[in-house]
RNA sequence: GGGCGCAUAGCUCAGCGGUAGAGCGUCCGUUUCACAUGCGGAAGGUCCCUGGUUCAAUCCCAGGUGCGCCCA
């Protein structure tokens, strides 16, 4: 006997187990079956699970749970990654607390540190998606620091060297200088900031008393300023062109060049250049072969090249000690109040200072060609298709990019430098000796490059690296392309336009057919959710609370494409209820002995009740299936949910109830064959949205061949639906309907029990009363069914209903002058609707155009207002 | 500056060329033998504004207003 209440934290844990233990996700069983795959998007090992996890795995699981109800060889390919400078910077603030720093461990045993610590706490977010219900493929779970993925970064890398396809270029990089490495574009946030520009003169060579005044956010980068650009069409400085000035403090002269990135308009017109700081500068001192005086180290501290007065110097002192100086000097002109964007580290949260340093970059442009292509010719498809627009519009745009990163933690890049800088990139050591003898014609000492790859270089082998590739494993014969990939837009660029890059260029093939680009998950105001903002929601809460069931439920019914899912507690309540009113319909259904049984065909039902419910449930099981492979899930959700809620347990459940109790034996048995059955087809349609209350019931109400999960997903014909049994039992929900509606209206006690007879009806609608005079009677509340025809007596309340007239006689109870005003304004709504079809049908144009059917369907409204019209007029009278 | 999205009930959101929907909230009734985490009922909307296309526009198009996001 089930309990009386759902109880989700009693059950969910224990079907987890039973699930993961029996193999239930485990893919390759199903020789024969086509494969289906996901592959998971990888969290940092040292993540937790917030909302936007719980949802990008709630739908990655509907569809996987899905697919492999369907019969798939379904493979959800979980892993994580290894997240480099944020697990190092974890690791490094434990060793902070120790008092110790990286370098006094050294490389190698800070390193076996960042593995003890992954093995200890990394990778809780793996138990916190179980605890979500996610059916991973666990056994083959895959970490991108792993001996296999290892393997496969070395080999990308080897081979984009080899194709010219990876270089090292000494470029401006942006720099963090907290961290002490580069970061890629993509890691720099730009945020708009109250700054100030300073109007700075710099005297002219060799003209006593005339200056070029220059503007700048930043003085302190003057003390490596090589050049001053003016506009080649501006008159004011035509002829400085080519001419000097000097600069303050420094004392170096600064050749005055002719350069499109000077804007007139833009403060004095004049610009100083400082090409080793700032990037549009190093473009301004490449087409003018400037110098480049790096005056910053890897702190953003002033180094030697800058005058002895400010070596040593934070930036942000120096930037004060400048500005002191030249004011002392009268080369203020002025300072103005100024709003501009500074970039931010995404990680550290310092200014980024752009650098010049040696890195290793990706040619990014010609392996992004390939990629556009994979989405223009529709290879690949976007869901929601407007996201391709941002995918082209990056790739077109893409610049190198920087993989190397001065941290310890990731993949070490294989590149020797012989004596004299000769780079070897080979697999080994070993390989990159020999390289190395056989260019130096001798043995030589050979030293390892010391940076690590961006994460996001190993994250976009992912699709074919967890499969086993560069071996020819099976399952990667067997599973790439995967299916979809499923994420949120934030990482189109870091992550999916890159998978697209090396997939097509390693495998020849795109990683996916399908990208799922879904929403953010907000707070119920529309904001982000954050740390900072106090307004998160914790998914394991939620799931302690209302049950991982009805968060899943929740996320999925709010995945509308292309709109963010604002989340309220309000809502995931509302589906808690849900999953309760379900485990109550399955408590009826066992009380009552409702089972389906092996092999009941449910086109054979002879009750009307049951050929309406089996038609719905056959409609309801294609609609559900049809919405999910369209990645509607929210209609998906929608729709179960009035199925099993509106028309299941409001409808069917109660029609039944006499049936049940009063029908004959061979009636109750087969109400008893088709609740249950519709039972189970309801458990198997909600069951990839909410896997654990719908197994559990699965599993209590009958003797199971086998587990929900691994059940077959009710594939219903269409000749389940029986049109004729459809609108009976419309007929017959409206009639209880409106009996109920007036009942309210009219202040009827609940506990009046009143009569009930139609005038004017036909053959078929007494018919339908009569066969349905039990449920009627229960359900609208009446003490009985009078015989037809009778006159109205006074008082009576009158509905209409199609082509007859429901009689209740009320007198007694009713307020007369009440029921007056009701059906005057009933009367009313059905003149008002005559006048507007009439309008309708009385214009021209819309005879001649509109398709037949829409005109006969207004013809008909208008006949069936028109009667209801004469027959509430008629009632009025009667009253 | 470039790009994208959104505006529908009190709130959060679906929908969509042909009669405006849900959840929550509100109000009324109700402890009926699955369920008060329930049952029954109701109220509540210039579908942001202005034009255009169309027989017909909440829906398509253009412009405007407001809000949000991404990129530079």
């Amino acid at each position: 006997m089930l309990e009386k209440s759902y109880r989700p934290q009693e059950i969910e844990e224990k079907q987890y187990r039973l699930w993961e233990e029996s193999g239930a996700f485990a893919a390759g069983k199903r020789h024969n079956a086509t494969p289906y795959t996901i592959v998971i998007p990888p969290p940092n090992v040292t993540g937790s699970l917030h909302m936007g996890h719980a949802l990008n795995n709630t739908l990655q699981d509907v569809l996987i749970r899905y697919e492999r109800m369907r019969g798939r060889d379904a493979l959800w390919q979980p892993g994580m990654d290894h997240a480099g400078i944020a697990t190092q910077m974890v690791v490094e603030r434990q060793l902070d607390a120790e008092g110790a720093s990286r370098h006094d461990l050294g490389r190698e045993a800070f390193i076996d540190r960042v593995w003890a610590w992954k093995a200890e706490s990394g990778g809780t977010i793996a138990n916190q998606l179980r605890r979500l219900g996610a059916s991973c493929d666990w056994e083959r779970e895959r970490f991108t620091m792993d001996e296999g993925l290892s393997r496969a970064v070395l080999e990308v890398f080897v081979t984009l060297y080899k194709q010219g396809l990876i270089y090292k270029d000494k470029r401006l990089v942006n720099w963090d200088p907290k961290l002490h490495t580069a970061i890629s574009d993509l890691e720099v946030e730009q945020r708009e900031i109250q700054g100030h520009l300073w109007h700075i003169r710099y005297p002219i060579e060799g003209e006593e008393g005339r200056a070029i005044v220059v503007a700048t956010t930043r003085p302190e980068t003057m003390l490596g300023d090589t050049a001053v650009a003016v506009h080649p069409d501006d008159d004011r400085y035509r002829d400085l062109i080519g001419r000097y000035a000097v600069l303050p403090l420094v004392g170096r002269l600064l050749r005055i060049v002719a350069d499109g990135h000077a804007d007139p308009e833009q403060g004095s017109g004049a610009v100083k250049i400082t090409p080793a700081h700032d990037f549009n500068d190093f473009e301004v001192g490449r087409r003018h072969d400037l110098e480049l005086v790096n005056v910053l180290d890897e702190d953003a501290v002033i180094n030697h090249a800058a005058p002895e007065a400010y070596r040593g110097l934070d930036r942000y002192d120096a930037r004060d000690k400048v500005v002191a100086d030249l004011e002392a000097r009268g080369l203020v002109e002025k300072v103005e109040e100024h709003t501009h964007v500074v970039p931010y580290g995404d990680r550290s949260g310092v200014v980024i200072e752009p650098w010049l340093t040696d890195q290793w970059y990706v040619d990014a442009a010609t392996l992004a060609k390939p990629a556009i292509e994979a989405v223009r010719s529709g290879r690949t498809v976007f869901v929601p298709r407007h996201w391709e627009r941002t995918y082209f519009e990056w790739m077109e745009n893409i610049q190198p990019w920087c993989v190397s990163r001065q941290l310890w933690w990731g993949h070490q890049i294989p590149a020797w430098y012989g004596p004299d800088g000769e780079i070897f990139v080979e697999r080994t050591e070993e390989e990159a000796r020999s390289a190395a003898e056989a260019h130096y014609g001798k043995s030589v000492e050979l030293t390892r490059d010391e940076d690590v790859l961006d994460t996001w270089f190993s994250s976009a082998l992912w699709p074919f690296s967890t499969l086993g590739w560069p071996d020819e494993t099976p399952e990667l014969e067997r599973h790439y392309p995967t299916d979809v990939l499923v994420t949120g837009f934030d990482i189109i660029f870091f992550w999916v336009a890159r998978m697209m890059m090396m997939g097509l260029h390693f495998m020849d093939e795109v990683p996916f057919h399908t990208v799922y680009i879904h929403a953010l998950v907000r707070d119920e105001k529309g904001q982000k959710m954050s740390k900072s903002k106090g307004n998160i929601m914790d998914p394991l809460a939620v799931a302690d609370g209302p049950g991982a069931d009805a968060l899943r439920f929740t996320l999925a019914a709010m995945a509308a494409q292309g709109r963010d899912v604002k989340l309220s507690r309000s809502r995931i309540e509302g589906y808690r209820n849900f999953a309760t009113k379900l485990w109550n319909a399955a408590r009826f259904c066992e009380m009552n002995e409702c089972r389906d049984v092996n092999g009941f065909d449910p086109t054979t039902c002879r009750l009307t009740v049951n050929k309406w419910i089996v038609g719905e449930v056959g409609r309801l099981s294609r609609r559900v299936a049809e919405e999910i492979e369209a990645y509607r899930f929210n209609e998906a959700a929608g729709a179960a949910y009035r199925g099993t809620w509106g028309t299941f347990c409001d409808w069917y459940l109660e029609l039944i109830k006499s049936e049940l109790q009063n029908g004959t034996a061979e009636a109750k048995a087969e109400t008893r064959v088709v609740a249950g059955w519709a039972l189970d087809r309801i458990l198997q349609l909600l069951h990839p949205f909410m896997p654990f209350v719908t197994e559990e019931l699965w599993q209590q109400t009958g003797k199971r061949e086998a587990m929900l999960i691994e059940s077959a997903w009710p594939e219903l014909s269409e000749d389940l639906v029986d049109l004729s049994a459809d609108a009976e039992m419309d007929w017959v929900i409206r009639l209880i309907s409106e009996v109920r509606a007036v009942r309210a209206e009219m202040n009827v006690p609940a506990k009046a029990q009143i009569g009930l007879w139609l005038n004017g009806a036909g053959e078929e609608n007494l018919r339908r009363l009569k066969d349905h005079a039990e449920a009627i009677i229960r359900l609208a509340r009446l003490e009985g069914i009078l015989e037809g025809g009778r006159e109205v007596p006074t008082g009576a309340v009158q509905i209409v209903l199609d082509d007859a007239t429901i009689v209740l006689p009320l007198s007694e109870i009713i307020d007369i002058a009440r029921e007056r005003e009701r059906l005057s304004r009933e009367l009313d709504k059905a003149r008002g609707e005559i006048a507007k079809l009439d309008m309708k049908l009385s214009n021209r144009g819309f005879l001649a155009k509109a398709p037949e059917h829409v005109v006969e369907e207004q013809h008909e409204r208008k006949r069936d207002a028109e009667s209801a019209e004469l027959r509430l007029a008629a009632a009025l009278a009667r009253l």
